[in-house]
DNA sequence: ACATCTCTCTACCATATGGTAGACAGAGAT
DNA sequence: ATCTCTGTCTACCATATGGTAGAGAGATGT
């Protein structure tokens, strides 16, 4: 069972992380979690900080490898390639909806590991950038600075994705139904938000 | 000076809890920020709770009366309206970066005080909802779930305003001209959104 | 058989944290 | 003058937390 316990740990401090905080998550508790001594913790992580930073690349690895595949997979119009990719993220932001909090933890900890973190995505942000440029020249997304679009995009999936408080307050429940309504209703947002004006 | 102490702790841990998270902040480092002895804050605030409960009242209260005082004066165009409410939420919300972190903090808190929370935004929520819903009925704003039209809007404010790592991601800077330039950005991606589409 | 390596554990420790107890100083009121 | 109330402080405490030291159990190589 090599590595089972280290998997174990990193899925459980995903969780935890995400869910409560990073600071807010003690190693005690994700210990008991795992139903694991602490020790086992720091075997695997030597200190917190460490285990704080695998679990950050790890959930970066995750998104990156479900939006590019879902880039491959797309077709070639840019909002439908776009959707994809919300799909992509949404996927697995529901089935474990710390993934997404957990990132929204980076701004708060040590710069070198926010550093690590941004080093992950940032050919992803990069390439995201200069293809919405290329379809805003070709007409095909509305014309804007391609820098603030793909920051409103990510700031719109994530912040809904994370935000349950502000879905309860306007009644949404987190059921499959709903949950499909949601991403339907997104996706439109994003949609006629991103398609070009008329005037070009 | 009578509640000038109490003001000034006020402050200070809305900054800090907005900036750091509530757990993350200790009451001895917001004594340190206010220069007071820790005993002090307790005189004022019998418990940690306390304290976080008061600061959550009253940035809601404060996001409340900005946002009320916005719709009042806007014109009837929903576009317009909805506009001058995110620019009433922007300018604190970058005086105070901390303000909007801090609603995100809610989540993690006892349910009690996200409900006491809740309660004091319900009204403004509600009401937002109603106007979607009538905007829409007159064929001003693109129709759809009205309840999920406030969330993703909100979601789309508050997550630029408290994602500075985003920002920093496509190469943003804090500077006026950078800012100016956000908001331009931020309110055309809005309108975008919220304009009723041509088929009606 | 022995040594070594891997993995997990129990036993501690120093520090930080939320909170209690109570002293002390100044300002009115009687 | 003394009592009381308000606001701030120092001294302390119980607990939780990240981390260290080192032992024990089982597998593996020689």
């Amino acid at each position: 069972m090599a590595g089972d316990t280290r998997v174990r740990i990193l899925e459980a401090a995903t969780d935890l992380f995400g869910l409560r905080g990073v600071d807010s998550v003690s190693l005690d508790v994700i210990a008991a979690e795992v139903g694991v001594a602490k020790q086992t913790l720091l075997y695997w992580f030597p200190s917190k900080d460490d285990l704080v930073q695998a679990v950050l690349v790890q959930a970066a690895t995750q998104l990156s490898v479900a939006i590019e595949a879902a880039i491959r997979a797309s077709s070639d119009d840019p909002l439908d390639r776009i959707e994809a990719v919300v799909r992509a993220v949404f996927r697995p932001a529901v089935r474990r909806p710390s993934l997404l909090g957990l990132i929204r933890e980076v701004s708060r900890l040590s710069p070198a590991v926010g550093e690590r973190f941004h080093a992950e995505l940032r050919p992803l942000v990069d390439r995201a950038v200069v293809y919405l440029q290329t379809e805003m020249d070709r007409g095909r997304v509305r014309r804007a600075d391609p820098r603030l679009i793909a920051a409103l995009c990510y700031a719109t999936v994530t912040g809904i994705a994370t935000e349950p408080e502000v879905l309860r307050s306007v009644g949404w429940q987190p059921t499959t139904a709903e949950l499909r309504r949601l991403r339907t209703e997104l996706l439109a947002f994003l949609r006629a938000a991103l398609a070009p004006s008329l005037g070009q």
